[in-house]
DNA sequence: TAAAACAAACTGTCCATTCGGTTTGTTTTA
DNA sequence: TAAAACAAACCGAATGGACAGTTTGTTTTA
């Protein structure tokens, strides 16, 4: 799964006639990124429901079923594990995304799909830990700008993948970037704006206007254009 | 400046001859809510750089000018006192932008005017900091039913006011409510991105392709409606 | 002179990190 | 190939710093 920590791990000691015998023997290599991967998916689910003000690391130590001294031998401090967390999930996140975009086939279902993949990632916990974590970092200086980082990298390549999309799907190559970000941008203003009030029917009808409106947009654009 | 607390305040104690003959002479009332004003302004400044995670209280008595124990005399806890700072700016924010909304007469007038109102609150630091809070709030459950109560009640009522200067716009009843929550959620979302991508160009652009966007709509739409 | 406003030292709690020790896996050597 | 030597993974109790809230004492005002 993650390639960097497996490189010089396996030297083939495939040369014993038995298939080892005890079936929970497994390399250093092995181990470590077991845990590792354990101790990440522990931070994650943290983050998720106690929020990054709320993380203690003895509670992500003993959602990963280990000791508080495993968690500190993998991960030196606490900031070393959050921002390890978010590079694990974002890369996720971004992978699928970018499959996503990469599938679509025909015009007519890209719009609808953008705005799918948006509300799939704008909606999501992951999202509100993203923000969550990006403006704490506004005044964490030493942290700060790694932590835009992880989710901003990651994100721009979904959005390079979806502009692609757009292109290849007829939209004018100097209104696909805008008409993306537009669409992000509501969605996520939607999103955030269900902190405060969660009327799910609302949104849906919402989301079903702008497509309306962008559709109209793209039709008057194109006879302009010719 | 702050209803609540200057309730029960000035019982019009001019009945001496001399006027006053120390000018720093205050009643308890006045010493009581200028002091409290003093320590709301602090907290709102130091959320405003140091963010809620990283407040301390001893920061904003500092701030104030004032002791620890001058601070918890007025606010028993660091709770109460964030509620009331948040109360505080929240209130003013309220009345500027009810206000604002009310002066719009003519009905080329109101989009745009709605639009930089919109920009204005949620470019602010004032945004930051309720979002700030609402995403805390989401983990704490005693105390995060008030936070979000009070920069919803706030906003809304300022929602309201934009909606009926909307209608009274000539922009039919039922779209005006839709409208200005996609104009909300579009500037809403721009300002989130700005956290990981600040891009003052785009961000103008895209706000100047909305406006265009919703003429467009409005046009047609009344065509249809004839 | 009583009560409220203010000051400053203190205390208890919470929590990340440290550290001595045990277990498990790997390499070397006889 | 077995056992000795080494290295990394893992454990959990202890430590120490930061900070909200308290307590006790002083000044200002009615």
């Amino acid at each position: 799964m993650c390639a960097a920590a497996s490189a010089g791990a396996g030297p083939k000691t495939a040369r014993k006639t038995a298939p080892a015998p005890t079936p929970a023997r497994r390399t250093q290599a092995q181990r470590r990124e077991e845990m590792r991967v354990r101790l990440l998916d522990a931070a994650v689910d943290v983050l998720r429901v106690r929020g990054y003000a709320g993380l203690r690391t003895a509670e992500v130590a003993a959602k990963a079923g280990v000791s508080q001294g495993a968690l500190t031998h993998h991960f030196a401090s606490k900031d070393e594990l959050i921002l390890a967390a978010l590079e694990h999930v974002f890369r996720q996140a971004a992978e699928r995304g970018t499959r996503r975009a990469h599938r679509v086939k025909t015009a007519d279902a890209v719009l609808r799909l953008l705005i799918e993949d948006s509300q799939e990632f704008f909606f999501s916990d992951l999202f509100l830990i993203a923000m969550e974590l990006a403006i704490f970092a506004r005044t964490d200086t030493p942290n700060g700008a790694q932590i835009r980082s992880i989710s901003r990298t990651n994100r721009v390549a979904v959005e390079a993948a979806w502009i692609a999309a757009l292109i290849e799907a007829g939209v004018p190559e100097d209104l696909a970037e805008d008409l993306l970000w537009l669409t992000n941008s509501i969605v996520r203003g939607l999103a955030v704006r269900r902190l405060w009030q969660d009327e799910p029917a609302r949104f849906k009808r919402l989301v079903l206007m702008w497509r309306r409106m962008v559709a109209d947009y793209l039709r008057v654009d194109g006879a302009r254009r010719g």
